[in-house]
DNA sequence: CCATTGTTTGACAACGTTGTCAATAGTCGC
DNA sequence: GCGACTATTGACAACGTTGTCAAACAATGG
């Protein structure tokens, strides 16, 4: 019961290595005889190959890594997003992995860290992958992918459009700000308040041009005053909901740039007696699980965090199968659940 | 600006290959001034040994294998733990792996799978790590332990204690138990309810039995009656809650074996026109970070996930390095955080 | 039937590291 | 000063796979 190598199917088979490998890797020119014959002498002997020899021998290592930075995991809500973002990524990624023989690493590095790009080169010499896929806010750094594209690392950039630098797998925020908002005008809200998120992130000011789209759309007047700045914690969403709510005539509606904003907007609402859909509709971001939860349930926009990972995962792969790389930036959709916190004006 | 391999190293310093191994290797018998010429080459050149080829060469890869149940993440509450989970994990794992020069790959298999078994011995076929971090629950199946200890993998079990087959590294959720259950008893409640885990998971008796104890402890006569079933869903909290909450005499304050169930407990006294704390007190298990954003916030026993992530890479570490291993189950400490859910009974 | 081309198979080197072992150079005890 | 250690250094094989190339054979076209 030890190790089995490629060289015990081989006699097994009585055939060359080279012809397991050929087998094994599914390439052409190989009688369905010997195919048959390799095959199940890998079933008898369970024989998998050894991800470091292939690694050594070949050219392809079977690896991809994510990229993830430190500071946006662990109890951590403030890039915007729940850290149910690894759990989710871990296994869109994951399975498009498994579907093609891939394993696929997480990495954390601190993106404030002076010497990331020294961590990041020491990771690429350690494990040698075929690929890097690169999570916010690591994807939006530009010098750090400058750097990975020339030293030719086929990368795929999370949640942000690459245009030509590397590979972008990316939502539009801008129509998902649109569609938040819109969901409210086609309830007949007019006076719709906005929670923005941090100006650290792009998609902040694209979600807000969102909502202005769509209150265009509606032929509705945007008014400064139901703009409320945030930096996507809880806190800023009560101190923008005590804000907004205390405007007269007050919204009735809200649109908060994530979950945890729009949960303290629920709060805040409940505070001053406000009933939630009855008097105050609210549409969030990000739909983490713990919107579920709340009461009522929230509205929100769901990004599709682990099909943009497998997208990435399997863009990666065929790019390191077919040698060539796609450069299209893929643009993936949104989703608008509705839930019991928004409702139609009375 | 191509790979830097430890031939090139060498080259550099002026020494054989080997001996830049054993100067990146730590090993002992280098002359401190071959030492420090290997070193600034190192330095120089930014040379990172290669994981593969030193898979290859040595006998160790510097790799350890973290198994997850692929059921108990993505937007799955029903093991009792949030999905947090890995991001503690990851977190507490990586930092003790960055720190040994070990790196950590996640692998989600399904539990109820039948050919579990050949999935796991083909992860370690291919990827050979040093050690097998087991999360629950797959750390309780004692078929799937035994056939790794069998082949002489080293194995941590988490959340579980291995009592010789592996090694584990868990909480002491009796304890735990007793302790939310004490700090409501020491606040002068005595009609403490009790919301239970799903029966599938040990640790759900085991706080049970400690809520036991710490009534025990104060005199308090237990009572079935406030004793509800749960299986750590919102709904079946909702269920418990509502019960326990009809009773003749209310309870005046209960324990959670989960925040989800927690949160429905609240939810339900909400509903019920009650006041938490002041009609209410609660306390939960895991403290999971929803359960800050509560309203109030939530009185929670925290595991330390990371904590006993970063101990079980730390031993697997040792334990390849110094070719034995530790046989003694490592008890870690949890911790009660009061927050604004519990008061003194009024 | 021969020259050409394509298909199938295998022998062998190479990948980058560490384990083993031998060679050399010090060091100690007497 | 000599023998026996010990510390230091390096040469070389081995790890398990794939890339390269050549050999053997089959098929094709004239």
């Amino acid at each position: 019961m030890t190790k089995v190598t490629i060289r015990h199917v081989a006699a097994e088979a009585g055939v060359a290595v080279k012809t397991v490998s050929r087998v094994v890797n599914g390439e052409p020119n190989v009688t369905q005889e010997l195919r048959d014959r390799v095959s199940r002498a890998v079933e008898r002997l369970g024989y998998v190959p050894s991800m470091a020899a292939r690694r050594m021998g070949g050219s392809r290592s079977y690896l991809l890594v994510a990229l993830n930075d430190r500071n946006n995991t662990i109890n951590n809500w403030r890039s915007g997003r729940g850290n149910d973002w690894i759990d989710q990524m871990l296994h869109g990624a994951m399975l498009a992995c498994e579907a093609h023989g891939y394993r696929m690493l997480f990495e954390l590095v601190d993106g404030t860290s002076d010497d990331l790009d020294r961590k990041v080169v020491g990771i690429l010499s350690a494990l040698q992958p075929d690929g890097l896929i690169l999570t916010p806010p690591h994807s939006q750094n530009e010098a750090l992918v400058q750097m990975l594209v020339r030293r030719k690392v086929p990368v795929v950039r999370l949640g942000v459009r690459a245009e030509g630098v590397g590979l972008g797998v990316y939502m539009d925020e801008r129509a998902a700000g649109a569609a938040a908002a819109r969901h409210l005008t086609s309830l007949g809200h007019v006076r719709i308040g906005f929670i923005a998120g941090s100006a650290r992130f792009a998609a902040s000011e694209s979600r807000r041009l969102g909502y202005l789209d769509a209150l265009a759309e509606a032929g509705i007047q945007a008014d400064p005053a139901l703009q409320a700045a945030g930096d996507f914690t809880y806190e800023s969403g009560l101190e923008a909901a005590r804000r907004l709510l205390s405007l007269e005539p007050r919204p009735t509606a809200l649109v908060a740039s994530n979950d945890e904003m729009a949960l303290a907007a629920l709060h805040c609402a409940g505070r001053e007696g406000l009933s939630v859909p009855a008097d105050l509709s609210i549409v969030s971001f990000d739909d983490t699980p713990g919107v579920r939860l709340s009461v009522p349930a929230l509205t929100s926009i769901r990004q599709p965090i682990s099909e943009m990972a497998a997208r990435a995962a399997e863009l990666l792969i065929a790019a390191s199968r077919d040698g060539q790389s796609d450069s299209e930036d893929h643009l993936m959709p949104f989703h608008l659940i509705v839930r019991g916190s928004t409702t139609a004006r009375s």
